[in-house]
DNA sequence: GTAGTGCAATGATCCATGTCAACGCTCTAG
DNA sequence: CTAGAGCGTTGACATGGATCATTGCACTAC
C-alpha cells in the first residue's frame, strides 16, 4: 500500500498495453497496491472514484445477491483496466485470486490526463469494446448452455488466456494451473461446486483432461471438447 | 435502403447522442436503411465491416448455438450504436424487432472519422462502459437468478428503459407496450415461453401486475417487484 | 359465417441441476 | 504421531424449469 506521487517502478504494464512512452506516463500519479489472495480491492473513501490498472495477478469481478448467490462478472488479467472512468461509481466488488499488484488513479486525475492523451481514450474504447464482446458470448453460456457444455468451453477458454507470458509463442497450451478455486468456477459458471466436480470428473473418465492436482488442468482431447461446446 | 451519400435527412439521434454540431457530422458519409419488424440487417458483403447508429425502432442482437438455442445478448434503442469500428467483425446477428430506421457507415469511413473529431471516441467510450456495466448486471441475472427473479427484473427494467422520448418527465412508467413476443423475453432471460407465460401469470394472479393485451404490461405493485428481485 | 395462421396459455411428465449430508484428501501445527 | 481446517468429491434425494402435447384466442382472408 505504498503511496508514490512520484512513481520510481516503471509502470510496465500500462505502457505495454497504451503502446506509449513509458516516460510520458510515468512519474505521473498513481498509488501502488499489493494485494493478497483472497483480499478485496477498497475503493477508498466510498465515495472517491477509482481506475486501477493491473500490473500483476488474477483478479475478480462479482456481483452479489443479498443472499449470498454470488455471480462473478468479469476475470481481469495484467495491463487491464478496472473501474469506471469519468464520475460514474463501479458496482461491483474487485478481489484478488492469486497475490496481486494494481496501480489506482483518482478518477479526476485518470480523466485530466486522458483528456490530454487521446490515444488513451483509443485504447481503452478498443479494449471496452473487446471486454463487451466476451462478456456478450458469456451471455449466451450463462443463458443457453448445459453444464457440460459450460465447462467445456470455460477450459478452452482458459487453455487460450493462461499463455505464460514468458512463452511468447502464440496459441493455447494443453496444461495449465487455474487461478480458481471449485466455488469460483461454479461462480463464473453459474453453477454450483457439487455440478463443476461432477462434469470435470465425466470429463477425466472420457479422457478428454487429466487433472494432475487440484488447480491443474490437462487438456487430452481439445478437439472433444471442442464438440460439446459447439453444438450438443 | 436509399443509399445517401449527401446525407439530406438530419441524423439527429447521432448527433444529440454526441453532443455535437449536427452539420460537422451529416452529408458525411451513411447509408439509411428501413428495416421492418423481424428483418435482420445484413452486413453487406460478409467482410466489409460495418458501424450503425439507430435512428428509430428496438433491435435485438442474438447468438445462437448450431442446434438452435437462441440468447439475446443485447437489445439496443434509437441513438445507440452497432458493430465493432477499428476493424475487428461484430460476432453476432442484429435483428430488428419493431420497424427500424439505421444509418450504417464503413468501418474505415467511421475510422477516420473518428480519428478527427475525438469527442466521437468519448462519447462512444462512455456509452460502451455503461453497455458493459447492464451487460454484467445481465451475468448476474442469467447466472443466478430463478425464473420469478428474471422476470421481475425485465419489468422493472423495460418500464425504465420504455420511456416515451416525447415524456419528457425522467422516472419509470408503469404502463407500457412491450418490444418483444414471449419467444423473445425467454430469449432475454434464458428460459422458455411456457415458464415466461406461467411466471407472468403467477404475477397476475398475485395482482402485481396487469396483461390487458399481449404485448402491453401494467405495473400494479412495483414494490412487491423490487422485493422479488432484490433479494428471495 | 368458416378456415387458417401465429402466438400465448395450460397441463402432464421428465430430467438436469440444486440441495443436503457424509466422506476423503492434503497440508499445517503441535 | 494426532487434530483440525480447508477444499474437493461422492451419494441420495428434491425440485425448478424444460419438454412435449393440447387447447385457446386474435386476427386475417375468403
Amino acid at each position: 500500500m505504498d503511496h508514490c506521487t512520484t512513481c520510481v517502478v516503471r509502470n510496465r504494464a500500462i505502457c505495454s498495453a497504451l503502446e506509449m512512452d513509458e516516460i510520458s506516463l510515468l512519474g505521473k500519479m498513481g498509488r501502488h497496491h499489493k494485494l493478497i489472495a483472497g483480499q478485496t480491492l477498497i475503493w477508498e473513501g466510498e465515495d472517491s472514484l477509482l481506475v486501477a490498472n493491473v500490473i500483476e495477478g488474477v483478479l475478480k469481478l462479482s456481483t452479489s445477491l443479498s443472499d449470498g448467490r454470488e455471480q462473478i462478472v468479469g476475470v481481469v488479467y495484467p495491463s487491464d483496466f478496472i473501474g469506471r472512468p469519468f464520475g460514474t461509481r463501479v458496482q461491483h466488488n474487485v478481489t484478488a485470486l492469486t497475490d496481486a499488484h494494481v496501480c489506482t488513479f483518482s478518477s479526476s486525475d485518470f480523466d485530466r490526463f486522458a483528456q490530454t492523451h487521446p490515444q488513451l481514450e483509443h485504447k481503452l474504447l478498443e479494449r471496452t469494446l473487446t471486454e463487451l464482446d466476451r462478456t456478450r458470448r458469456w451471455l449466451l453460456l450463462l443463458g443457453r448452455m448445459t453444464a457440460s457444455e459450460k465447462l467445456a468451453y470455460f477450459l478452452l477458454d482458459m487453455s487460450q488466456r493462461l499463455v505464460r507470458p514468458d512463452c511468447a509463442n502464440e496459441g493455447p497450451i494443453d496444461g495449465f494451473d487455474l487461478p480458481f478455486g471449485r466455488q469460483q468456477i461454479a461462480d463464473i459458471l453459474g453453477l454450483t461446486i457439487e455440478t463443476v466436480s461432477r462434469r470435470l470428473n465425466d470429463f477425466k473418465v472420457q479422457g478428454l483432461i487429466a487433472v494432475p492436482s487440484r488447480r491443474r488442468i490437462e487438456i487430452l482431447d481439445r478437439e472433444a471438447l471442442e464438440n460439446i461446446t459447439e453444438a450438443a
